[in-house]
DNA sequence: GGAAACTACGTTAGCGCTAACGTAACGTCG
DNA sequence: CGACGTTACGTTAGCGCTAACGTAGTTTCC
């Protein structure tokens, strides 16, 4: 650990002892004065302020985390952050929590368990109030140690009935099977799934059980799937879909995509392959991205409230910090959002210009 | 401060003491043992490592970091995470920072300088091992505290001869001159612009400045800007590109956009208004994302090396935490690559699938 | 008017860790 | 064989801060 061995800096900060010295108080005094504690009078208490501000000193809050036993950090693990998905979550969140007073660590654990695994036993040498991480399937280690340590958990992005500590999402195979039977009743009867290879995304594996149980219940038993490894989800879109079309014989008329980039990928594959969306094929997005309000067509896809999770989310978390016990959880319901892309359900919505 | 006045949790994690008296040693042997530190035979290091392992033990970095009077921290203040370009930024420094043992606490400041400047003050409270900001453009107050505390500064994206400490990126003045001179050169005369509003984005207007200084040199006084405040760069450039053309008297023949993303809004607001790209009018962007490798015409845009600078920047970042002096600043060239969304240069590029 | 209660401070101890220094036990060498 | 390393530990002190516990001075109240 090259980190650890290395020699600090000469550069000395302002600290307490400097602050109490020019206010000729004790350093307990600063102390109580800088963080609101009573028993500082208000004229000795505004002075404080003042030479504090002139000196710029800031707590050492590696000191402040020592004596409390606990930071005020909070480590954050996302599986990627080229997915404006994560990025509005954490957008939701960061608020909440710097406004309570807490600083973030966000890591990125590329969809993989023993990844996210790691950066639990990494972010635990900071003593954090709190983590997060996305979704609900972790190495079992996990669970054992954010329990054993009482390190309030806040699983984001996707409901459980037993979470680890507190979960705030959505049921994704519920969102697989309510775009299917909306789509199934559209009348569509050949479907398809693009998304990425197995085990990449757990999420996205639910939303494909839900599709092929709609599927299943409504008598068509055949699901495709086009896989792809990598993390572009323009690339994977694009890729994905060619393969599913390249034999007409085994065409899909419907194709629910991973993402909506994914689809618009996708659908650019379609018009380089000849085929008119949504005359000869329908495409299905998921998560209404911002792209989806610039195209001529707007996607079918799937509405999900990404920073209104995020903000509950802090929010329960933070309550969960303070000690308040008990089912924080909460669960979030995605609606299906109909476009241009798929054929028009009884009752379309009209178009708009963004 | 809410987060300070809270009490701490009870459960109890695993301490050295811990360790050191299942592995029937002073405490003392087994900081030096997990360090790596010699002065420790090597039976005992590996029995050391085993009961620490065993125990899930993982040092308290808040006490570390008291001792060491720096943490392994380090700060990183990007404008936006909704924007590929910082996510891959810090993806190219990832890996070498955490590789050095440094834990990154990344923030954004949509584009604010008082708010990067707060951040700076957070980032203080852990007395990080170093800095990260985005471009060259700061609150005067932000060098002065860096400066005085020395805290290693990486300054990425943008190069200057001026930099705190050091910085790594291009010239984005060079930038905007070097794609507004190909442009010139393919016969362009009318050209226009379509950003953020001004003041948000410092690096955009350095590219408008190299822009107009390539007209301006080619005997070309007017360049039309159309400007957006908000955060959505696909609804900001539809919109830009929108209003540009609607007088068509004043219609430009080449509009260069704040990004790929805004120009491909840019290239729909097209579609929808009637103009065929690049017959009526050509579309050009900036930093080569993503989206263009599945386009059916590729945007004519302007490579940098995002990732290239992310690593190079956290290896010299690095470099100097470790007490190298004197210049460690990189300066990284950006590169015209044309498209199909312009009209065809001499040697053009041949066409290729994603 | 004197005990009790409160206000506004100061003093003490210790959070978990590591740099610096101390010290036994064991070579090494002229 | 005794002075001088060297190895492998242990001991001491202190990083900057805060909880808990003093303690003067002042107010309250019957």
């Amino acid at each position: 650990m090259p980190a650890e061995s290395r020699r600090q800096r000469t550069g000395k900060s302002v600290k307490i002892d400097d602050v109490a010295r020019e206010a000729n108080v004790s350093i307990m005094t600063v102390s109580r004065a800088l963080r609101g504690v009573e028993g500082v009078s208000d004229a000795k208490r505004a002075e404080i302020f003042d030479i504090a501000e002139r000196l710029r000193y800031q707590p050492n809050f590696n000191a402040r985390s020592l004596v409390n036993v606990q930071s005020s950090l909070i480590g954050i693990s996302f599986p990627t952050l080229f997915n404006d998905v994560f990025a509005e979550m954490l957008d939701g969140m960061r608020p909440t929590l710097e406004s309570a007073g807490f600083t973030t660590i966000v890591t990125t654990n590329e969809y993989d368990t023993a990844r996210e695994l790691e950066w639990i036993d990494t972010v635990r040498h900071w003593r954090p109030a709190a983590v997060v991480m996305t979704g609900v399937d972790h190495d079992p280690q996990v669970r054992r140690v954010l329990r054993r340590d009482q390190i309030p958990t806040l699983e984001l992005w996707e409901h459980t009935d037993e979470p680890i500590d507190l979960c705030v999402g959505i049921d994704h195979q519920m969102a697989g099977m309510q775009i299917a039977n909306a789509m199934i009743e559209l009348g569509y009867m050949k479907p398809a799934y693009v998304g990425w290879s197995h085990g990449h995304d757990q999420r996205s594996e639910k939303r494909l059980a839900g599709i092929r149980a709609a599927c299943s219940a409504a008598g068509i038993e055949k699901v495709q799937t086009a896989r792809t490894r990598g993390t572009d989800h323009y690339r994977a879109g694009y890729s994905g879909l060619k393969r599913l079309v390249s034999d007409s014989a085994t065409r899909p008329d419907i194709v629910f995509f991973h993402s909506d980039h994914f689809a618009f990928a996708g659908m650019m594959a379609c018009e380089a392959a000849g085929l008119r969306v949504p005359e000869d094929i329908g495409i299905v997005g998921f998560n209404s991205l911002s792209i989806n309000t610039v195209l001529p067509r707007r996607i079918t896809t799937v509405e999900t409230p990404r920073r209104q999770m995020g903000a509950v989310g802090a929010r329960q978390l933070i309550a969960r910090i303070n000690g308040i016990t008990g089912d924080l959880s909460k669960r979030f319901e995605s609606r299906v959002k109909f476009g241009e892309t798929t054929r028009a359900p009884r009752s379309a919505s009209p178009r708009s210009e963004p």
